[in-house]
Parts: C-alpha cells; sequence; structure tokens
DNA sequence: AGACATACAGAACGAATGTTCTGTAGCTAA
DNA sequence: TTAGCTACAGAACATTCGTTCTGTATGTCT
C-alpha cells in the first residue's frame, strides 16, 4: 500500500512495555521506529524534528498526561496521526483524548499483530479502536439529543425573544431589536421561564443551549 | 456467543436488496429474519410487536427516511439496536443516523460476510462502521475543540464560581456553598467577566458552555 | 352573540446582578 | 526590608431582572 516506511515515535514510561513495542517495530518490515521517549516532555522536545507518520502514546504517563501531550503534538504537527495506549477503558479519558486530537484508541493487551494493523489503518484514514470503544464514541452522540418537549410549547414571539436571551443581550436592547417596550420583554420572558420550567435567565440560557448540542 | 438465534428485521425498498438482505440472513444458521418492510411506515407500524434484537435500515427510503424511521423505533423499543444501510458515505447523514440512535453504519457493497460479522459485532456491543467512517466520527470530536486562551488566566476560585455560574446558581447560593460573602461573590464574578471580556452573567454562561462542547 | 382561550403589550415593586471602591494576606524581586 | 504583584474578601450604589398585576386584540368553540 506505501513503498515508504511508516515512520512511527512511541512514547511511554514504562521500560519493558517500551522496549516490547520498539522490539515489534522493528521486525515489522513496513515500519520504522522514528523515536523512542519515556515521558511527554521529551517527546515534544524532540517529535518535531521528526515529525513521523504516527505516535504510539501511552494515556498515563509521569508528569504531562498523554491526553495534554497529544494535545500540544498536534498543535506543532497536525498530520502526526496520533493512538493513544490505554491499560484500562476509562470513559472520560476516551472522549478526552479525542478531542485532543488523537485517532485511535487501543487497549495495551492488544495482540501485537493487531497493534501493526492498526498503524497501517490509521495511516489508510481508519480509526482503530475496539468495538467497545466504538460503541461508546458511537453513544455520545445519542446523548446530546434531549426531549424538547418543552420548547415546543413556545410561541413564535417567545422563541425569538429566548433565542436572543441566549445571545446575552439585555432586555432593553432586545426590546429595542423587537420594537416593543422593556415591560412586554419582561413579559414574555416570564411566560418561557414557565414553559421552561426555570426560574431565571441563566437556567433558561442552560437549558436552550444543552437543547441545541 | 448467543444461544438463541438473533431476530433481525430489514427495512428496505429495493426489491433486490431486500429479498438478497433476507436471503443472507436465511441461510445463516445463528439469525433469524424477524420481519421485512418495504417503507419506514410499515415498520414503524409492525415492529413494535416483534421488538427484533436489530433491523437493517436503509438510509434512503420513499417516504419517510431512514433517519426519522430510526428515531421514532428507538423511541418505541430502546433496546433495538438499529445498522444503516447506506450507499454514499455523506457525512451530515452519518451524523444524523447516530444522533437518531443508529449503533452502526454499513455500505451497501459490503461483503455479505461482514455483514454478518457487524449483526454480530453490534449485539456483542461494537459498533460496526467502515474504517473511513470512523474517522469522521472521530474527526466530530476534534471540531468541538475551541481556543480556550482566556479561560486560562482564571484562578482556582474564579473557575469554581464560574462553573456554578454556568450551573444556573444564584449569588447568595454561591456564597453558601462557598462559605463567603455576597459582596465578595460579586467581586470574583466581575473578575471573570473582564478576563473572559463579557459584561454579563448571560455572555459569560454562553462563552463557558461554547467551550467544553 | 357570548364564553372562553391565547398571544401580545405594558406597569409597579422587590430581588438579583454589575460596577467601582477599599483592605488584607502571601509571594517575589530588587 | 520595601515596593509591587496577585488572589481573595468585602461594601456602597446604580442598573438590570423577575414577579405579579391589568389590558387589548384575535380566534374558536357552542
Amino acid at each position: 500500500m506505501k513503498k515508504t516506511p511508516i515512520s512511527v515515535a512511541i512514547v511511554e514510561d514504562v521500560q519493558g512495555t517500551r522496549e516490547n513495542l520498539e522490539e515489534l517495530l522493528k521486525r515489522t518490515p513496513d515500519l520504522k521506529c522514528a523515536g523512542i521517549y519515556a515521558s511527554g516532555e521529551d517527546a515534544l522536545r524532540n517529535l518535531p524534528k521528526i515529525a513521523p507518520d504516527v505516535v504510539l502514546m501511552d494515556i498515563n504517563l509521569p508528569g504531562m498526561t498523554g491526553v495534554q501531550c497529544t494535545a500540544e503534538l498536534k498543535a506543532v504537527l497536525p498530520k502526526t496521526l496520533i493512538l493513544m495506549l490505554t491499560a484500562y477503558e476509562n470513559s472520560d479519558l476516551i472522549f478526552e483524548s479525542l478531542r485532543s486530537g488523537a485517532s485511535g484508541y487501543l487497549m495495551k493487551n492488544t495482540e501485537p499483530d493487531e497493534i501493526i494493523q492498526a498503524i497501517e489503518q490509521v495511516c489508510a484514514g481508519g480509526a482503530p479502536m475496539s468495538m467497545q470503544i466504538a460503541r461508546k464514541v458511537v453513544n455520545h452522540f445519542q446523548l446530546i439529543k434531549k426531549p424538547s418537549a418543552e420548547f415546543e410549547q413556545l410561541t413564535v414571539r417567545e422563541n425569538e425573544i429566548l433565542s436572543l436571551l441566549a445571545k446575552g443581550f439585555l432586555y432593553k436592547e432586545i426590546a429595542a431589536q423587537l420594537q416593543i417596550s422593556l415591560h412586554t420583554v419582561r413579559g414574555h420572558v416570564h411566560l418561557v421561564y414557565e414553559k421552561l420550567h426555570v426560574q431565571s435567565r441563566s437556567e433558561a440560557i442552560i437549558k436552550f443551549l444543552g437543547q441545541k448540542g
């Protein structure tokens, strides 16, 4: 698929795991081990010159975490693909990693064969991860969707006013934009609060923004 | 893995494809074809009684779309897993499907073997999709991330207060929770506003929530 | 037509919020 | 040590918001 070998760097604090990974890369024909680092700080200092195709990043590093390191690396090397390695399936860390720019998420107990496959897959435009992790990622989208019954009761005018509220306008600014009096705005806002079951502008905005996701 | 066969329903308007899928299910030992429908409306009428384990849903249906059908089915049968079938890799449709509650996303030209595997995988807690689609889903998380320079200037106390503001608490409630005076809360809030370059609680909340994704 | 419901508009009053001050404690650099 | 900086705490005053009223169209049943 690729003629030149894929250059891969390793960031992993545990010596044993680090050496195993290095060994694995070295004995695989199409891969090249471009750098090995025991800490995120060390990796950040050296990787920018090397610009590898792929980085295998331990998520649990002493000092700077793998997530932080990923974010900073991606800022410098946007084209470098990062695969997280982790011992545990922690949901929060998965999402933080993906937000930081990781392109895949592997468990440490993954078979060597599959690690190699994952490296090739990520280069081919994929996002390798275990099927349990894939489901978590997919479910995340569904959580965004919320019951929107309350919002449907709002009249056109109330919706108009709510969306202005949620842009941060003052009552008097809303009154000016809609050509109605300040008092009237207050009246509408109060009805919006009743229908949304909230008692302050803040809560209404939070509910409104949470709704759009 | 499962002793009883997995019950699978098909929603697909094209007769040829529909019959091919049915044939595929029938000749696979561990699968049972529980229902075949040519439209979303038809599926919605009949599936609630059947409650299959998995539904293969064509995304491109005449009348009600596969996405709509997925959303309504999921509302009635939250435990039923839905795999979307599609001819084209349209990003928007992928995300709409996932938001509507689909648990996997297959191309129509997928090999029969892989379709069977996908059905088994989704029952086992996975989220089968092509590697290109997986990457799109993962990338979606990265887009959420925004520049957060302003927030880093906040002190621990200020962050604490901002996050309480963004939960809708009143000043006096915040004062009580943090054991400081109402006046002090005001003072902190004002500093937060300065650092975030906003001038009201609403704007601060909007900025704070927009930041988290 | 009369009774009822709803969307919209406005006013008065108390409560919450925003601004601008002052003061204290801890930490750093000259 | 002293001067300067920052985080935190508080007070006085002005503005904005939230609640509870009343009133006016408009539409829909019966």
